[in-house]
RNA sequence: UGCCGGGUCGUCUAACGGUAGGACAGCGGCCUUUGGAGCCGUAUGCGGAGGUUCGAAUCCUCCCCCGGCAGCCA
């Protein structure tokens, strides 16, 4: 490579070390040069956002050494896998902007080849039918520190394997009463050499080959072939199939064909939540949120729900790198890329969540002002629309404190804030019901010092947000926080993760108040409601009633003072 | 106790024998008609002990700690 020569790719995405693995395999020219990756998801769940990285990683590898990345069902076990599932994962990586071409491959597609495979092992002397029951084959397999004992069935001739092999996939056998396992080592340290299991029986109808086989292959059997089936170069994967790579590299070599790479990274935690699928499983069916794509789940269905673009996902498994060593990721970064990126695009608007009224004496009752008000000060293209002001608005009932600590800037009685786009208002009374709840503020506003008009000289602290309650519309807000109150939900060896389940994760406010423009906003638009955070329109809003799920609250230095304080 | 892997700011992540840098979080400040955004500044780190070397996060030795593995799951 001449100095000038620039990888296209290598300024601006990450280098990581499979980078380094990748280009020492460019410069010796080993793959002929190809970089063929894929990402191998089962359908037995939905995609979370540790899937996410590994969808970034094997499809950024594959556009940035112009190469290609397989989307590959493993699809090996009939009894947990369904359509639903093939459908959500495509929906979600097509979503998150990643195309994995004209063709989607499935494990299933190699179960004839898989088979003969298989045979050509049992002809070699390399496999053979084993009777054990599952509890027996656990029993021979020894333990972590002593070696395992050989299968009576170990030494059987070729031919009662290869009859009894075909008799499994013809159906004459029930489920569990055979496998079929390679002969490798009952003694080997690693276990997985301890002759695993190729083949179970399992008369059980597949998503895609319907009730062709009774015999299905274990992943482990399929996994290696599959790739190598699809010439792919480097086979990326989560560390905890490390031990099973010499199996693979075992079944390469004995088959004489295509042996990819299998490099291993470290998968993804994120703090304040859980990852694995049986637990996200768990969360679902136990009623711990309402679905798959509940906005507090951290697939990537209920992180689209919750408002969370492709971009700030992207971003976000930019950031996080990949490595080897065990890691969890402050769920603040993941937060701060949302915010980075809806601050760049989000149409700002004024909604009150909690709304008290004011009520401001000296306007003429009746008038009705338009104001400007700006879209998006972060671009300029986003222009400017029109708020109308009156005599009656709502705030939010925290901007007004009738005993004000010291460094509280809005309204309070006898001072003055500013009405965003508006005036500034000073508080002369308060109306109260016999709870002692305020129903009322009184005000009076500075005709002064309209906003744009630049003929005030009064500088105030504090600007908040309002609606007019003459237009305002009633909308039904969900406040979405962290699932889980601690940082390691699983952390704690006694109390079972579950029961630090954040109960106020979520907090539904039916009748939040905002300005007129938002009524009409359809499903998936986001929006950043000032001072509050960004929201978005749940996908189950009906037309004209939006339901707004916020995404994330905006950085609020007023919470750390208040924190600072006690 | 077997095998495999891993330990760099609070959390992630760079450095590939030559000044330990970046991001997020934190703290302090500036600015502000969003207590937003932005800007500036700042503290904190090579698990430990030896060794090789002019020079070690990087190479060697020993130790300590952490993770994964005993499904007819993937």
């Amino acid at each position: 490579m001449n100095d000038n020569t620039i990888n296209p790719s290598s300024e601006s995405t990450p280098q990581n070390f499979i980078n380094e693995i990748i280009d020492e395999h460019l410069r010796t020219n080993k793959y002929e040069g190809r970089v063929n990756t894929r990402f191998p998801p089962e359908p037995n769940g939905y995609l979370h956002i540790g899937h996410a990285k590994s969808i970034c990683l094997n499809f950024g590898l594959a556009k940035q050494y112009n190469g290609t990345c397989n989307l590959r069902f493993d699809d090996t076990n009939p009894t947990k896998e369904e359509v639903e599932y093939v459908d959500s994962i495509k929906e979600d990586i097509n979503w998150l902007g990643f195309n994995w071409g004209k063709t989607e491959y499935y494990a299933s597609d190699y179960f004839a080849q898989l088979y003969d495979w298989a045979e050509q092992l049992i002809l070699a002397g390399k496999a053979y039918v084993c009777e054990l029951n599952a509890e027996q084959i656990r029993a021979y397999r020894g333990t972590l520190t002593e070696p395992g004992k050989e299968s009576p069935y170990r030494n059987r001739s070729v031919e009662e394997n290869l009859d009894l092999f075909r008799r499994m996939k013809a159906g004459e056998f029930t489920d569990g009463s055979k496998t079929l396992r390679a002969k490798i080592d009952m003694a080997s340290p690693n276990v997985n050499m301890r002759d695993p299991v190729m083949y179970r029986i399992l008369h059980q109808e597949h998503h895609r080959t319907g009730a062709t086989w009774n015999i299905y292959p274990m992943y482990d059997w399929a996994h290696g072939q599959s790739d190598s089936i699809e010439k792919i170069t480097h086979s990326i994967c989560t560390l905890e199939f490390e031990n099973h790579r010499p199996l693979y590299d075992w079944f390469v070599e004995q088959l004489g064909i295509h042996h990819p790479l299998q490099i291993e990274f470290a998968r993804l935690n994120l703090s304040y939540t859980v990852m694995s699928k049986r637990k996200l499983l768990q969360l679902v069916e136990d009623g711990f949120v309402k679905s798959w794509d509940d906005p507090r789940m951290p697939t990537i269905s209920g992180l689209r729900r919750r408002g969370y673009t492709p971009e700030s996902i992207r971003a976000f498994t930019d950031k996080i790198g990949v490595a080897r060593r065990d890691n969890v990721i402050d769920v603040a970064l993941l937060e701060n890329c949302i915010r980075e990126d809806l601050n760049k695009k989000a149409l700002r608007r004024m909604a009150v969540l909690n709304p008290v009224r004011v009520i401001i004496d000296n306007y003429t009752e009746g008038l009705i002002e338009e104001l400007d008000a700006v879209n998006n000060p972060e671009d300029t293209n986003a222009g400017s629309r029109k708020i109308e002001f009156s005599r009656e608005l709502f705030i939010e009932h925290d901007d007004f404190m009738e005993n004000p600590v010291s460094q509280f800037h809005r309204l309070s009685p006898g001072k003055e804030v500013r009405l965003r786009y508006a005036y500034i208002i000073k508080c002369n009374s308060i109306e109260k019901d016999a709870d002692g709840n305020i129903t009322a503020i009184h005000c009076e506003f500075d005709p002064e010092t309209k906003s744009g008009t630049g003929t005030s000289k009064k500088k105030v602290k504090g600007t908040i947000h309002w609606v007019s309650a003459h237009n305002a519309v009633s909308v039904e807000v969900n406040l979405y926080d962290r699932l889980f109150s601690v940082e390691d939900p699983q952390g704690d060896k006694v109390i079972d993760w579950k029961e630090f389940i954040n109960k106020e994760s979520l907090i539904t406010l039916p009748a939040c108040k905002v300005e007129p423009a938002l009524k009409d906003a359809a499903a998936g638009d986001k929006f950043q409601f000032e001072r509050l955070g960004y929201f978005c329109v749940d996908k189950d809003s009906k037309p004209g009633s939006p339901v707004f799920n916020r995404t994330v609250t905006l950085r609020d230095s007023w919470a750390k003072i208040e924190k600072k304080n006690g």
